[in-house]
DNA sequence: AATGATAATGAGAAGATTTCTCATTATCAC
DNA sequence: GTGATAATGAGAAATCTTCTCATTATCATT
């Protein structure tokens, strides 16, 4: 299933690429390169963060995996799921919720014509604290 | 002038304060603490590089500056004009333009809402390429 | 204007994230 | 199975930023 994704990348279907757009799969949320790392040490398996870097990279250049640069050091990665989404992020717990707003979308097209430029890709993160009672806290 | 907002801020007015806020002023562009650092010294001024990222911090905390993250490494700084706005940057040389569109902000607040977390910042930037003929190029 | 308490500086070390190098190992078309 | 080639893992290195600390500058008080 998703080793023909691999294949279909041009890239050979190895053991650390599998587990590692395995691994993206079944957590489903945004993991950077050394959560990767870390969680799959932590399941025995025998893997250089180098190679982490490396695949998340290459999947990233094949359309599997889109990047997230959040505030705050790491990148992060997740399964390209096809449709674009932007980002709510909770700065205390680190939440991270999904939305598309059609309207700003549009928008946007419109500020960019404005000023005329084509538009390669965009990024809004919007952060703040999630609902939760240990995150309002002052 | 420039020197009050310093002082305002809870900081001693220094002679390293002073350049990189009247740089920062003059440029009135999007500078690295990199970019400070090699402005200054060609100017003939003796200053460190780290002396620049801890000001830049500070001035970041008092409300002078933004910092913003555009993808790709380094972080950029610009007098806080004291109007929120948020960038289109192109990514073949560089461009950055300001724009602020009171359609996405008020869509922001109602998804924000409507996943229950509370602004606290936001930052969208739209990367392309702009209308110079030389960043249009395949 | 001199003094002294305190904050700020500059230089280099160190931290954090990511990429590079290269010898060894695995993949896959034949 | 074999061999050409790509991929890996380990550590070095690059990049950006922060920390440490001895020295120096600021500024309220004299």
């Amino acid at each position: 299933m998703e080793n023909q994704d691999i294949k279909k990348a041009g890239l050979k279907i190895t053991l650390p690429r599998v587990k590692i757009l395995t691994l993206l799969e079944k957590h489903g949320g945004h993991l950077s390169a050394e959560d990767v790392y870390k969680i799959l040490l932590d399941e025995g398996e025998e893997i250089g963060l180098a190679t982490v870097y490396r695949v998340l990279t290459q999947f990233e250049s094949a359309g599997l995996v889109v990047r997230q640069n959040f505030e705050g050091g790491q990148s992060v990665f997740e399964i390209d799921s096809g449709t674009h989404h932007d980002h709510l992020v909770c700065i205390k717990c680190g939440k991270v919720e999904e939305f598309l707003d059609a309207t700003i979308e549009k928008r946007q097209e419109a500020i960019a014509k404005k000023f005329g430029f084509t538009i390669k890709d965009h990024a809004l993160v919007i952060y703040g604290c999630c609902d939760k009672a240990e995150c309002n806290l002052e």
